[in-house]
Formats: structure tokens, C-alpha cells, sequence
DNA sequence: TGAAACTTTTAAGAAACCCTTAAGAAAGCA
DNA sequence: TGCTTTCTTAAGGGTTTCTTAAAAGTTTCA
């Protein structure tokens, strides 16, 4: 865990890094706005703990630029500035969370704490396999990087033999899949909606397997 | 933006939630920590503020059960709790702030806006995406530098969309956030919603994904 | 080789879905 | 209160997608 301190207060700078420090923390220490900035553009930082008093110029100018060249580290404002007006005006212009001097060491070490968890939590799951990205955030798929529409039923059905890659699935599996069970077809939906995807993606994009069922083409060619 | 609210004193509750719903914010208020967990886990809040001191069991203890429950939406803590180890020990159960009462009302609504930001990939305080510009502080937006005035749904529409970019919402989510579990809705609002919006600030600026839902559309033209 | 079994392709009517409009109800405001 | 804006509901019409069936093609095996 990488934090960036930005503070121009010696003693309380080294107060700060020491405890980070011996928390683990890997720690830059900056004094000055613009220093924050070029290192913060530098390296990728897994937190910034940003004074506003600094020498050169406002911290709450620093927090704008930093948020205008779209550095989206959690920032964490220490300040000796507590009044409401101005806690708020720091929240608004893109801090993630607010603390006021004097602090108490262990609870800005859980603030910090709290802030990392937030930002793990970060998840894509983009499914791809061989030239095809299925993206089931917006039910969108690419071959190639082109963006290719699909019916939901189309989807549906390449959605699960991608699931499972090797399986073979019989045309019975299929529909009890695609259908809940009040409105069962009967008839060759299956086939036909094989058809259309072997239209759109390739003849290969799936392979039948005779007297048993279909499976997803293999990813190799 | 919906918010849950666990709060027994009834005083201070109606005060917040009338707060809150003064700000624009969709409120589901409960008294019990049993509430909270079944509605947190019927419906996806955008943040939940929770009391510590409630009547049937302990805050800490309803905050690991819905952390448990996988629940992960952004829990600010409320308490007359204010000790340093009450706040740590809160933080490290798996809460994203804390705030002690008595409290400031601005420093709450700012901390809630500064959580939501956080959750939605958008981390400047100003929300842009494409030709519009959103300012959740004051509920303003612009396209092209022109303010264009919305009604309150579909503000809260387009800025569902926009929180999540690539993600598609269906109805049934989007009539969720949209309002509350008491007048709950039962025709094509969204629909309605959506036609509005796009008469408003452009054919383009929602997709409809068929059979699914809708979703912001692309900044790319 | 020829029949049987299985699969692919095509096309068209049916169904589902979404957009648009409009009007009465509700809520906000002076 | 009366006026204006916003909300909700419902219905019509246009478009896409689904289902079905039948014809055409392919593979298997006696």
C-alpha cells in the first residue's frame, strides 16, 4: 500500500510518516502543492492524505487539479480548518473523506483503512473466449473489437455454453435453460437460434455434436 | 438516490429523513435492526446511515450481518459513540464513515454525496458525459453550457444512468431506485421517463437495450 | 447405394416489446 | 384558494424478436 502525504508542517509530517510507516505503508512525503501533484501524476497511489494549509498554494487548488487530470486516488483532507462550511467545500470539490487537526492517529489509520477496502472493490468481469468479449454488465458482445447486437435469446443461449466450454449440451438442456418451465416450446428454437449466432459469429462459433447436442467452438484457430 | 436510514429516536429520524427528502433523496426510514437487514437485502440503496444504539440489537452487530450478507453498499455510521476506539473499531467492521452527534446537517449531506461518488465511477464532484454537465450539489445540469431544467424523476433517472456508464438497468431497478417501497409504481413510468429525457437533451443520450433495459448511451459523437 | 435419422435453412405469422401521445390526478407554489 | 407543473396511467401503433413448420441438406449404417 503506496499513500502519498502531503504536508508541510515538519514535525507533523514526520509524525504522520512514521506512524504509515510503521503500519506498512509505503509513504512519499511531499511538502508542497506542487510537488503533490507531479508525484501524484508520477505514481499510482493507493491513497492521498492532503494538508490545505500549504506554502505554495491552496490545498483545496491542488485537490481541483488533481481531480481535473483525472487522478481518482481517494484523498483524505487533514486540516486544522473545522467548520462546517468549509468541510463541506472540501467533500464537494472531490475529497473522500474529511479529518480535522488535532486527530487521533488510530482512527485516521481505519479512515485510511476504509477507504482502500472501498477502492479493492473494484471488480470487471469481462468474458472472452477466443475472438469474441462478452461483457455481462451490459449484455454486449465484440468479436474482433466490433460490437455485435444480439437478441436475448441469442445471448442467452452463447451465454451459457461459454459458461461451461467443454460441455456438450443437448437441445432438451437448452430449452430448460432459455424457458422457465410454465412456457416450454416445442419445437426447434434451438436450432434456429444456433443458426443465427453461427450467422453473426462464424460457422465455428459453435460445434454440434451429432445425435447429442451443441458446444462452444473450440477458441483455437 | 436512495437512502436507508436506521435511526429509533423518533425525533432525530423525522428530522433526517425530512432533511434528506428536502434534499431530493428517496428515504426508507426503519427503527430496528431486523428492518434494516430485510431491507437492505429486498432493495439496492445507495447509502445506508446507521444508528448504533438501536432497540433490538447492536449497530456494530446489524453492520458485520449485512457485510456478511454481501451487501455493499457505502454505510455511514450516526452515533453519540465518540470515542476514538468506538470509531475505529466501527470503520474496521466494515463501515465508510462515521460521524458523531450531535452532528452538522451540510457536513452529513456532503459526506453522503462524497460516498455515492465514490461508488459511482464518476470521482470528480461535477459530473460530465458528453455534452452534459451534472452538479449534484445543487441539482443542476447543463448541456452545451445551457442549464436545462429537469423535474425531479427524471433527474434522478439520468443521474442512475450516469453513476454507471456501461451498466444497463432494467425497469424493475430503475422503478426501484426511483421510489419507495410504499408507493411503489405499477405501469411504464420508465418509459415515460426515458421519452422525456430524450426529447430534452437528445435522441442519443439513452440506449435502450431490448429486452433488458436501458442504459446510458455512448459519449462517442 | 439408398433409406433413415438428424441437422440446417428459410420464411411467415404471432407475440412481445418499446415509443409516443394524451388526459386526469396529484403535488407544488403564489 | 386557484394556477401551474409534474406524475401516473392507459391505449394505439410501429418495430423487433420469437416460434413454428416445412423444405433442403447432411451423415450414418445396413
Amino acid at each position: 500500500m503506496k499513500i502519498l502525504l502531503v504536508e508541510d508542517d515538519p514535525l507533523l509530517g514526520q509524525g504522520i510518516a512514521d506512524a504509515l510507516t510503521y503500519q506498512s505503508y509505503i509513504v512519499e512525503w511531499v511538502k508542497t502543492g506542487k510537488q503533490a501533484i507531479s508525484f501524484a501524476n508520477a505514481s499510482q497511489f493507493d491513497v492521498i492524505i492532503l494538508d490545505l494549509g500549504l506554502p505554495d498554494r491552496d490545498g483545496l487548488d491542488v485537490l481541483q487539479e488533481l481531480r481535473n487530470n483525472k487522478i481518482l486516488t481517494p484523498i483524505l483532507i487533514l486540516t486544522a480548518r473545522s467548520t462546517s462550511g468549509e468541510k463541506v467545500t472540501g467533500l464537494d470539490r472531490g475529497a473522500d473523506d474529511y479529518m480535522v487537526k488535532p486527530f487521533d492517529v488510530p482512527e485516521l489509520m481505519a479512515r485510511l483503512r476504509a477507504l482502500q477496502r472501498r477502492e479493492s472493490q473494484q471488480k470487471s468481469s469481462i468474458i472472452t473466449h477466443g475472438s469474441i468479449e462478452i461483457n455481462p454488465a451490459n449484455f454486449s458482445l465484440s468479436q474482433y473489437g466490433k460490437p455485435i447486437p444480439l437478441s436475448r435469446h441469442e445471448y442467452d443461449l452463447l451465454l451459457h455454453l461459454i459458461n461451461r466450454p467443454n460441455q456438450v449440451f443437448s437441445r432438451e438442456a437448452l430449452v430448460d435453460k432459455l424457458y422457465n418451465w410454465d412456457n416450454e416450446v416445442s419445437s426447434n428454437t434451438v436450432e434456429v437460434y444456433v443458426h443465427h449466432l453461427r450467422k453473426k459469429l462464424g460457422k465455428d462459433i459453435i460445434k454440434t455434436v451429432r445425435g447429442i447436442g451443441y458446444q462452444l467452438g473450440s477458441t483455437s484457430e
